[in-house]
DNA sequence: AAGTGGTCTAGACCACTCT
DNA sequence: GAGTGGTCTAGACCACTTT
């Protein structure tokens, strides 16, 4: 069947634009402009050869830089097909408030639910060490204090979309479900406000990069998608920092949402 | 001089893990241990070549795959460096806060002279036109309605870190300077309130993504940078949204500080 | 069995940077 | 001029998916 009639195009070779640039341009425009349209299936490696009259390695090439694009993937024997962009979970800044934890559900669990989605989470696991130094210095912690060291992973539909590590300081932690691995209804915020640290204000930091290879296996992420670095630190009335969670999530399965008074 | 001793391993080709993997494993081991700082530059090609006893392809795949994972950068004709990260700049979550405004600066100039580093504004264009359906829709715009459009790029130190379009609902704009290049001192949000249009709130929606061809040549990024999408809505007492700002950002070149209250 | 992408070799010529 | 990375060719064998 031809080439599908996607290529109309040839290409210069005497042009300074290298020639995989070009046939990666004429590919990105088929996308965007719709004649290829999400999870359809791109020209073969031997169609493009054969169409443009190159070498293996210039089609490849042209391939490679829309997956760094992190407009297609590649399926190993299946073929090359345009990406299709995962539902977005929009993340509310309300999401932390205090009337839905009193709900009596985690927040990734009641919010998932109430999109529509199926929440799970997986490869839990809660220790009590001295935290990095990181964690450490944004709870206050002297040299050698240890926390409650809470990680875990959430799931969509069953597709990962954010690890968490969550560090408390052990002080707080001790003697209350935060240390079990299930820390029941309302999750360890709500565990820390029935021992006296209500919880008064977030901060939430947010950077952007692509994943180390261990990142990008533990979320199976494509290639070509980054991942968000969101910390945040929760402080009781007093002031103190009570938690840190450090959390990466898939960068295609987010959208952050703040609300900022302008006083 | 060898291959500086960062390469004391060898390869096992008969392993499941790709050679060119295995290589990049040793590269990035190298990098964050240490023995291969910022700036550094890595064995070249034909280092590796020998070294490895492999072909080009492979120590080139090799490099590649750092380079999209954001660690190195290549320079033609000079070799391969560790990638250094730039200072990075923080937004706090009040930097357009009423007090900032009044001292006649825009957030971006105030901002970033407090952080030491020279700010600049360039590629200022307005135009004045029926804007994109997103913006117009999130500016509650009837279809045709037009807007004013002031699009510009950000630098810091005289590096791109920052592409900028706002639009403004053109009944709001005209006959006030926001239609100039210039608006005046504290920017375009000074000039709406002083045509009454007090500032009461702002919402931020944050994505990120890797970027068009079109945006890693606007902001000088390095291959494996992605990029931030912050779409800024202003809406003033009323609760009309008065501007919106859509906000192409260097990941590499920030963090975004948020404050959240628990209540 | 046929078609797909993944890896690898062994060359070539070019453009860029530095000395 | 020597060394670097950028592009390209023309093959090869392999693993995976589908028929």
């Amino acid at each position: 069947m031809s080439t599908s009639g996607v290529l109309a195009e040839t290409v210069d070779p005497s042009s300074d634009r290298a020639v995989f640039r070009q046939i990666a341009d004429h590919l990105r425009a088929a996308i965007a402009r719709g004649r290829l349209a999400e999870g359809d299936q791109l020209p073969s490696e031997a169609q493009l050869m054969a169409h443009y009259g190159v070498a293996r390695m210039t089609a490849r090439n042209a391939l490679r830089l829309l997956q760094d694009e992190g407009l297609i993937t590649a399926e190993h024997g299946r073929g090359v097909y345009v990406r299709s962009r995962p539902p977005v979970r929009r993340l509310a800044s309300d999401r932390f408030a205090q009337r839905h934890r009193k709900e009596g559900k985690a927040a990734f669990i009641a919010e998932s639910e109430q999109a529509g989605a199926e929440p799970a989470v997986d490869m839990i696991k809660v220790s009590r060490t001295v935290p990095p130094a990181e964690a450490a210095s944004r709870l206050g912690l002297a040299d050698g204090d240890r926390a409650v060291i809470r990680s875990r992973r959430y799931l969509l539909d069953g597709r990962p979309v954010e690890t968490a590590v969550s560090y408390i300081p052990a002080d707080l932690a001790d003697g209350t479900p935060i240390t079990d691995p299930n820390p029941g209804p309302g999750g360890i915020y709500a565990r820390l406000e029935e021992s006296g640290h209500t919880l008064e204000r977030f901060t939430e930091e947010v950077s952007a990069r692509m994943p180390t290879p261990d990142e990008a296996r533990t979320l199976a992420l494509s290639p070509g998608v980054p991942v968000f670095r969101l910390v945040r630190t929760a402080f009781d009335a007093d002031g103190r920092a009570v938690e840190v969670c450090d959390t990466i999530m898939a960068a295609d399965a987010y959208l952050l949402s703040y609300d900022l008074p302008a006083h």
